[in-house]
DNA sequence: GTAATTATTGTAATTTGGACAATAATTTAA
DNA sequence: TTAAATTATTGTCCAAATTACAATAATTAC
């Protein structure tokens, strides 16, 4: 039996997709970027671009990332791994997609390198993207929205200093539904929170009080197994 | 600035890396080879290889599955992809790792290939594997075990039909903790199971009353949204 | 001060979850 | 044939969580 030389392998790319998610006037949107460069020229698409050969995985993430978008220090997360040997109309690219949830309002983004233009586009009103990124998407904020009943993330995407209803909101967007406030409530008792003293400022009704999550207690529990995030 | 060409980055090779979790006699198995081939020879290791340049990532480990082990129809479901630059010493290669549930009785593995033998192997007798195959499997054994919580996998593993006893047993071993009868029974109220006439056979007690999955009505309940599975 | 608005807390009914006990069905051995 | 042994299955009670809904408190705008 014929059997292929190892080398004859390396014909191959990988490709890393940066799905950044963000929050703000209580919507979730994602960050795009516009293509100044074939393939799929002037078309919208996620940020990413080719591994490095010798660069490790979140490594390159973040590099291109900041190449992109200007984004730094951005804590990201593998996702899904796409290898349709047809997705990419030059080679076979193979793509592993990092996602990761900002608050719109802490960062400038900026277009640079390929990227002629870079902006923040809600989930309803994405157009058609390049690649197969329409799909990559999708199935990202389906993992993301898995995460945020699960893990503490959607502190990721709320202000530092937030009212416990923009809280509910969060979660009232992801889920596309409606909850009771008091029963809301009672449901993230066993969240370590910080109360502060602070109050909403510039309402023009009652100010609620600004919560923040607290982190290192959250930690603690961890390690002590005493408490399990769940929504 | 210098660009690098898009063909300078077709120095690297994919892999896909299968992890078989099967259930036997109240245990939960990986099935691992024992490598005939540079690098790592006569290492154990978790059945793999490189995916040829124009195949589909799914398509090739259920490939690699066979040429290696002989198991074929078996749905594989992408788990994580590993990248280290140094993970493999001959060159760059990514690997994309699956995962699938089975039950051991129901198959036969025969080492083929490069494999020179194929074995179950209990989880708290794994041995140094090769590559960073040892990080590989416990990072997919913690997968596995937060999808038994959150999919109807667990029916994978036990038989085609099983007393409510061994459902039990599968997530005592699982996490690692016993329960309680009557309450894990009425945990269970909700999946949807068939009971059978039949009994178990061939025991010196009571006979215990035989169940499988009901897989259509499952599907039926997804699409309705009217019930999801949770342990 | 008063109306309007929203934040926050409370209550009661229902459902779920955990500990434990009782009963039923079957095999084995005398 | 029957009693002892073993395991399957069902039931009960109490505590805790969930749900729906209501009441009260704190602000702002006028």
């Amino acid at each position: 039996m014929y059997r292929i030389d190892f080398h004859d392998f390396f014909t191959s790319a990988f490709s890393v997709d940066c799905i950044i998610f963000g929050y703000s006037q209580g919507e979730i949107k994602a960050l795009l970027i516009k293509r100044a460069m074939e393939p799929f020229e002037n078309l919208w698409a996620i940020p990413g671009d080719l591994i490095y050969p010798d660069e490790d995985l979140e490594e390159a993430a973040e590099r291109v990332l900041f190449e992109l978008t200007g984004l730094k220090k951005i804590a990201m997360h593998q996702s899904q791994t796409f290898g349709n040997p047809k997705r990419h109309p030059q080679g076979r690219v193979i793509t592993i997609s990092y996602f990761a949830l900002i608050r719109i309002d802490d960062f400038e983004v900026k277009a640079s390198s390929w990227a002629e233009d870079v902006q923040w586009m809600s989930l309803d009103e994405i157009p058609t993207l390049a690649f197969d990124h329409n799909h990559i998407l999708a199935s990202t904020y389906d993992m993301l929205k898995l995460k945020l009943q699960n893990e503490p993330i959607c502190f990721d995407l709320l202000p530092e200093r937030f009212t416990l209803n923009e809280f509910q909101q969060l979660y009232e967007f992801a889920f596309n539904q409606a909850f009771d406030k008091a029963n809301f409530r009672k449901k993230i008792k066993y969240i370590p929170l910080i109360a502060h003293d602070e109050k909403q400022q510039n309402v023009k009704h009652r100010p609620a009080k600004l919560f923040s999550f607290n982190r290192e207690q959250y930690q603690i529990s961890l390690e002590n197994n005493s408490y399990t995030f769940k929504m």
